[in-house]
DNA sequence: CAATTATTGTCTCAATATGTAACAATAGTG
DNA sequence: CACTATTGTTACATATTGAGACAATAATTG
């Protein structure tokens, strides 16, 4: 969860209560998945990028307005997967710090120290194409490699494990890959998205072949990189 | 949604407002895939079995609850499958008829009807052992084979068609049908689930095969119909 | 009690799909 | 122009699935 206005926490009257959002924000830097975390001003907590709902706004345009003002991004490919709502959620003394520690005076009845249920969305995006941007409550929102992420606060780790094995389900439903790289890329580079999220080795001829056998890949001109062998292909998706 | 309390509707004050939950009760009665449905006193509005939050209460917990009380089922078959928070998911008129109609005086800031995002639930349980018992606000509670639902309130269309998506992809991942079917069933009628749920007939040779090989089947005496042909094996699962 | 019938469990062979390795093509380098 | 690393394709073995054949069997019937 995270303040969106400029000028300090978000306020009670524009949202609605107790529902919250986080978002795993994907990106694939050529050899390792990563993902977005934000570091609150002056305490040591790690968080998801996240957010509230505005009372008249879909649920889905909330998620999608704070991952493009996170990544500067539009058209996201955004997925929701899970909805945490355990009673535990309630953060009190963790939200309080994150609060004081941004000079905000909190009233015992301040509404972000309520429990909170979350929806969890997970986004797919092209990790060359942003600068990442904190929102008003952290310092830093930068990229860590998923096998190494610091601790986090609340139940985000858990969080994460959950994104992860959604999109690992869906790997083979949707194109996952398409959203993760360049419009045009080498097979190389779109077999190892694949070997990041899933976390293993996968076979090269086999892999091409089930890509090719998809019927949705473009091939393009060859990629001269310069090196001492055969060029590969330039392929784009449908 | 619906109420849970004996004498009227819920109080604003148990509960979290905004937030909902609706659950898709699936149920075989040996030949067709069946959901729950409410009908409201009075209306013709017809709805899937829902609730709200305790303030203290874990979202599951909610759930859980309220499927039991509607079919007096402990330890259910539960699996949360999306949230939908559409800002159009204020249904005012709707639920102020719901709730003039069971003698309710409803005022104009009344919490119910406000806007409510809703999480979505799937239940499988095992149809003969349930005798449904209708909330107050409704008539009755009734089992719908799920290719001749009526016409349902608001968007809960689209919720039992997540929910029966959902349920497809889950088939082969999740043991569903252990739930849907007695402890001990035949093979033809397990594959009957199978076939119900996706919605085409599927081969037998290579259905038994497939079922066995999962390894997750025991097989148990033969069951004797009568009929003059050889009596199947009895299985369950490990 | 043998012949008949419907259904079940298993087997066989064909058709696909996947695992694995070999091989030819090629963009450089020395 | 031989050498190297990588790529795209092919070939063959192995595994999985599709589709039918067939034997077993629990009644029923003559």
């Amino acid at each position: 969860m995270s303040a969106k206005n400029e000028q300090g926490p978000p306020l009670a009257e524009d949202y609605i209560p107790h529902l919250a959002y986080d978002s795993v924000i994907f990106g694939f830097n050529g050899d390792k998945l990563k993902i977005l975390i934000l570091e609150y001003h002056n305490t040591n907590f790690f968080a998801l990028p996240g957010g509230f709902v505005k009372k008249n706004e879909d649920l889905d345009a909330a998620v999608s307005r704070n991952v493009r003002e996170r990544t500067g991004l539009e058209n996201i490919y955004l997925e929701q997967f899970f909805t945490f709502g355990n009673k535990s959620r309630q953060a009190t003394n963790v939200m309080r710090t994150i609060l004081e520690a941004n000079g905000t005076n909190v009233e015992d009845n301040f509404w972000l120290l309520d429990r909170f249920i979350s929806v969890a969305y997970y986004a797919l995006i092209n990790y060359n194409n942003v600068q990442p941007k904190p929102d008003h409550l952290s310092d830093s929102i930068n990229w860590y490699a998923i096998d190494d992420l610091p601790i986090l606060m609340m139940d985000h780790t858990q969080i994460v494990e959950k994104a992860l094995e959604t999109l690992r389900n869906n790997l083979d439903k949707k194109l996952v890959g398409m959203n993760l790289l360049p419009s045009k890329f080498t097979m190389k580079e779109l077999q190892q998205v694949y070997e990041a999220i899933l976390g293993e080795k996968l076979r090269r001829t086999t892999f091409q072949r089930k890509m090719l056998a998809m019927d949705t890949l473009i091939r393009h001109e060859k990629l001269f990189t310069g090196a001492a062998n055969k060029a590969p292909y330039l392929y784009s998706f449908k």
